[in-house]
DNA sequence: TATCACTCTTACGTAAACGTAAGGGTTTGA
DNA sequence: TCAAACCCTTACGTTTACGTAAGAGTGATA
């Protein structure tokens, strides 16, 4: 069992080498091919599909672009206006547009997650105190303890209204 | 044309009501119903679905889950877990853990993405540089600029490979 | 009582990003 | 040349969180 096959030696991939470098599978490779997001450098006079190294670069961007929120419907937009710009620094000036875009979009996201995370770290200092809850108290009665509704997190409230 | 139903009124609200005061609509509202998320109180006597005014909150709550990324289904299970726990102490346990778990989750999330706005700025600062590029050069010729590839970020580079 | 806005149930439709299976070629190294 | 390991195309399946439509009943108001 060679490390490599010999396609792979003249650095020609098939798409099964792509997915192990890349963790994708097989089948979405395929998909980004019908999306037009990646194509194999040439096909295999059997068919099959022939990629250069690229190829995996081409995926991990992808990946990137996913992680940050883009669909692959978006991601196919993109690469279509890319190349629908005739001039390099037209071309950038998009991709620049673009990139802002989801630059304030990633931090909004971010500081949503942040108060999310405030929320649950707040919650969780108020369950603290149900430590010292009656151990024999029934599930249904809980909001009986003493403490006034308005301490009470949305979060921990929420679970107790029916 | 009243302000408010007689149900109204009464505290008694018709799901188009908590469709208003949530943003929600009907069809989700069903469907929260359909999953066990939210009961009415009570039926009209001719099938309507009454509410009251903790379903708001219920409904707030279950975006705040949604929010930090549970799905329908997940939140499902937590209100099961919280039901079946018996005593009330028990059931603040289970909650904390579910919450703990979430905490970190929204954190690790965080991170990814706070790396990502990183990369998209050195990508956006990389961009700047090509403003100077030749005016006439070809988007297909991109590359051809003296900037050696290793400074290139992994979002720009992806875009001209094919 | 007539009306108009609402609500009910039932049930099929949708978009994303693949998963999975079938039936059949292709490569490659032994 | 043979077999194991891959790959090809086609096409239907899956999950999530609703959207949408149909046909019919309900309720508050005029």
């Amino acid at each position: 069992m060679p490390e490599e096959t010999i396609a792979e030696s003249l650095s020609l991939l098939k798409v099964g080498d792509i997915a192990r470098r890349t963790g994708k599978t097989v089948r979405a490779i395929h998909l980004y091919e019908e999306l037009g997001l990646l194509n194999p450098a040439i096909r295999s006079k059997g068919g099959f599909r022939m990629y250069r190294g690229d190829g995996v670069k081409r995926i991990e961007w992808i990946q990137k672009l996913q992680d940050m929120g883009f669909s692959l419907t978006e991601i196919k937009v993109f690469l279509r206006v890319w190349e629908e710009s005739a001039t390099a620094p037209k071309a950038m000036a998009t991709v620049r547009e673009i990139f802002t875009d989801k630059l304030r979009e990633t931090r909004e996201t971010i500081g949503r997650l942040t108060r999310l995370a405030g929320e649950l770290t707040d919650s969780l200092a108020f369950l603290e105190g149900c430590r010292s809850c009656d151990q024999g108290q029934h599930q249904r009665e809980c909001g009986g303890c003493g403490r006034s509704d308005h301490e009470v997190p949305l979060l921990v409230d929420g679970i107790a209204k029916r």
